[in-house]
DNA sequence: AGCACGCCGACT
DNA sequence: GTCGGCGTGCTC
């Protein structure tokens, strides 16, 4: 019996399956799909069983002996065959390993690697004159039975040489063992070493400059239960230094503890039944159970408008499918996996839902993965990695919100759910539903042409009309003397809404207080010191941070250039427009929503209850608060500055702004009152802040196509971004200009190559990065060869310290 | 990616 | 003489 072996070594030089012998005792055991341990010239690796061939009886391939398969990993396979051909799809598709797609497609409780580690065969010989490290590294191993490679290297650098000879005279074993990959995602909490009347005491008597550790204390005291690390810091605004101060005092304990625990866990789910179809609900269903009754692959695209229900639609579909003895998986934005949204599921279709959810702990996660491949469940909600559920009998495919840039993976394999799930849902003969308001236009010139279907929403079951939309030019309100932040429209607006006792919601793309800070005197302007950027000053703490690389300092009294005291800030975020509210409306009350202040568990869900029981006049935020949430009392969303998304380098900066818009604007008015929007822009006749206005989608997509077409961008073309980064410019700029000139000679004059030239923010992270693009329309012509190419630089750039990613149709080209 | 093998400079 | 630098070749 042969195994072919995918080898968890993710590089493209043994991106191929290699064959090994079974030995009989696992011969039952060894399946397409399960995970194995093999050796691999000098070591032992993982792999994925790929291939088994009972009859094949072969003892060499290319002219060597074949190895037998060590250890096999699973009493089941984990990955289906289904799974193991799409990671084969994927490779061709992304330009990545195999290994790799079969790691993105596993739980992370899966998730494995091999530890090279020694230990004593028996008793070692009497050293005569041993180094104090060599008697150490003799001490431990006695101690501990073995240890890893990489310890005993760190460790007991003076007894590298004895551990060599020892190898080879056969007293040290050289073993490998599967262990957990370190992903397992843990928090650190921080918990107070001592009562809370101690911990005052000791706060007091803190040396007067001790300022940071009185702040970790007072914010720690405030806290109602042990605040994770991270948390505190920012609260206190803080450095993690001034926490180990206190640790080393005794004051703080610092306990790991593995991420959040289920957040439905305890929540009952009330059973829902389905509510009445409007007519066009009705008629959507009817058509995707057809497709579905067709055994036969589609894809169908729900363009509704908001509030037209159609998660209604999805869950009935659900239904049809599940009665028909297939299953279902439903993918839905990270941040729109509110409990609220698998209640909805689960109030439908109870145990037979599995939820894969990133605040599950690995453990639970893992269980709600089994359940799936077990066949419990016949329902998976989730986000992104939740089209790999692990079902054998799909019948549906749910994207919602499929034109969300979530959908599209940022680390290697850097997959599309949407063409992930387009492959499943081919196999299978399954229908795949796209729901929208704002179809991204991929998809809607695939609808146009034909070779998707589309289905029209246009009524809202609960009644209500779409909000009136006002774009104020900003430029007039400076002409007009008006240069605070809010527009004098937008300013009555919410003066109207104070008084009559209704909500409202601001939108800005921004956190922080100021996003640049200047000098007035010099021009200098405070910058990352790891990065090409500026950075933002905070209020908590007063702190300059970098948002891209996490860098913090404190906030400069004089200018580090010329020491002058009038440095200033410009640039507002939602912290400034807080304060501006608090002082333009008095006693007007705010919740702000961004990362800082939802990082803590539950956050998200407490700061939206209270906004929702009336606790507050304005929730304030970022891109966060514009997903599907529903506040009947909301009758005034204001969009600070729309500007913000239009001057990204990006081709898709107008459909990004348009989608935006959109969905924000579906904020106002969901109750009987009819809503109102308010746009402030420097750039008010741009067509996608127009045709948002008039919440024309099909002139906005028409426009954009024409403006695509000119350039050949997508959906004209296919793009694939070839980013090249390392510590050492010249090096970087170099590679860059190498692998630019191989895929030129290697692809026809059908595809252009652009480039290479800097990435618009060059240093991030120390690294600098260099980009290539690759402009295309021949797939089958193109993708080999680049894939070729990336074989042949591949040793070349990692010798040189130069990291290489290819990002195939990616949504942002930096 | 590891890991071994192999061939040149500067240490005991 | 040997320790160790990293080029290059291979992994069923
Ligand atoms: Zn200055
Ligand atoms: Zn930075």
């Amino acid at each position: 019996m042969i195994a072919r072996v995918v080898v968890d070594v993710p590089v493209a030089a043994v991106d191929r399956p290699f064959d090994y012998a079974v030995p009989p005792a696992l011969s039952p055991l060894v399946r397409v799909g399960i995970r194995v341990l093999v050796p691999f010239g000098p070591r032992q690796v993982i792999g994925f069983v790929v291939d088994v061939d009972e009859a094949d009886g072969k003892t060499e391939a290319a002219g060597k002996a074949l190895k037998a398969i060590a250890a096999v990993l699973d009493p089941e396979p984990p990955l289906t065959e289904e799974l193991v051909a799409l990671g084969a799809w994927m490779a061709e598709a992304y330009l990545c390993p195999r290994s790799a797609a079969y790691q993105a497609m596993l739980p992370s409780a899966l998730k494995a690697r091999t530890e090279k580690r020694l230990r004593l065969r028996g008793e070692p010989p009497p050293l005569l004159a041993p180094s104090a490290e060599e008697a150490a590294f003799v001490e431990a191993l006695r101690r501990r039975g073995h240890l890893t490679f990489d310890e005993a290297m760190k460790r007991f650098p003076g007894a590298a040489a004895l551990m060599r000879r020892w190898v080879e005279e056969g007293v040290l074993d050289v073993f490998y063992a599967a262990v957990d990959r370190a992903g397992t995602k843990t928090v650190t909490r921080v918990v107070p070493a001592v009562d809370p009347e101690a911990l005052r005491r000791a706060r007091d008597a803190l040396s007067p400059r001790a300022v940071r550790q009185r702040a970790v204390l007072d914010a720690l005291l405030a806290a109602p239960h042990p605040p994770t690390l991270a948390d505190l810091l920012a609260a206190a605004g803080a450095p993690r230094s001034a926490v180990t101060a206190l640790v080393e005092k005794g004051l703080l304990h610092l306990v790991e503890e593995e991420v959040y625990r289920d957040p439905y866990a305890a929540a009952s789910f009330a059973p829902s039944s389905p509510p009445p179809l409007t007519a066009q609900q009705e008629a959507a269903v009817c058509r995707i159970s057809e497709a579905l009754a067709s055994g036969q692959p589609h894809t169908l695209l729900v363009h509704g408008v908001t509030g037209s229900g159609k998660t209604e639609v999805y869950l009935q579909a659900i239904a049809r499918t599940l009665e028909s003895g297939r299953q279902a998986i439903v993918l839905v934005p990270e941040i729109a996996l509110t409990p609220q949204m698998v209640e909805r599921f689960k109030g439908r279709f109870g145990a037979r839902v599995a939820v894969l959810h990133s605040r599950l702990s690995v453990g639970e996660r893992y269980d709600e993965w089994r359940k799936i491949r077990r066949g419990e469940v016949d329902v998976a909600v989730g986000a992104r990695s939740a089209v790999f559920a692990p079902f054998t009998r799909l019948g549906l495919l749910v994207i919602d919100e499929e034109h969300e840039t979530s959908y599209k993976q940022e680390e290697q394999p850097k997959y599309h759910a949407r063409a992930v799930a387009r492959w499943r849902a081919e196999r299978h003969g399954a229908v795949l539903v796209l729901g929208s308001a704002t179809p991204a236009l991929e998809t809607y010139a695939a609808s146009k042409s034909g070779r998707i279907e589309r289905i029209v929403l246009t009524e809202r079951p609960g009644g209500g009309r779409l909000p009136t939309v006002t774009v104020v030019d900003m430029r007039e309100e400076l002409r007009a003397g008006n240069r605070s932040m809010f527009s004098r429209r937008l300013r009555e607006a919410i003066e109207r809404r104070l008084s009559c006792g209704e909500q409202v919601v601001l939108f800005l793309n921004r956190r922080g207080y100021a996003t640049f800070v200047l000098c007035r005197v010099c021009g200098y302007v405070a910058q990352c010191p790891h990065c090409d950027l500026s950075l933002t000053y905070h209020l908590a703490g007063r702190m300059l941070r970098c948002h891209t690389c996490g860098h913090a300092e404190p906030e400069p009294a004089r200018c580090p250039s010329c020491g002058s005291p009038h440095v200033r800030y410009f640039g507002a975020g939602t912290q400034r427009v807080e304060e501006a509210l608090a002082r333009t409306f008095p006693g007007i009350r705010v919740i702000r929503m961004d990362v800082d202040t939802t990082r803590a568990k539950g956050a998200h869900e407490v700061l939206l209850g209270r906004f929702r029981s009336g606790e507050a006049d304005v929730l304030l935020g970022t891109q966060m608060i514009a997903k599907g949430l529903d506040f009947p009392n909301v009758t005034l969303v204001g969009v600070i500055a729309a500007d913000t998304l239009l001057r990204l380098p990006d081709f898709r900066a107008a459909e990004r702004t348009f989608q935006l818009l959109t969905q924000v604007a579906g904020r106002a008015g969901r109750g009987e009152r009819p809503g109102e929007v308010i746009v402030q822009t420097y750039a008010p006749e741009h067509y996608s802040i127009r045709l948002a206005q008039s919440h024309d989608y099909a002139a906005f997509a028409e426009r954009e196509l024409a403006v695509r077409r000119k350039g050949m961008y997508p959906p004209f073309s296919r793009l694939i971004l070839l980013t090249l980064s390392g510590r050492d410019v010249r090096a970087v700029q170099k590679a860059a200009g190498d692998v630019a000139a191989r895929i030129r000679r290697a692809v026809d004059d059908t595809a252009q190559v652009l480039g290479p030239s800097p990435s618009p923010v060059l240093r991030v992270n120390d690294r600098y990065r260099f980009q290539c693009v690759l402009k295309y329309k021949n797939e089958s012509l193109v993708k080999p060869a680049v894939k070729a190419v990336l074989a042949e630089v591949e040793r070349a750039l990692s010798a040189q310290g130069v990291g290489l990613s290819v990002d195939v149709d990616p949504m942002v080209l930096w």
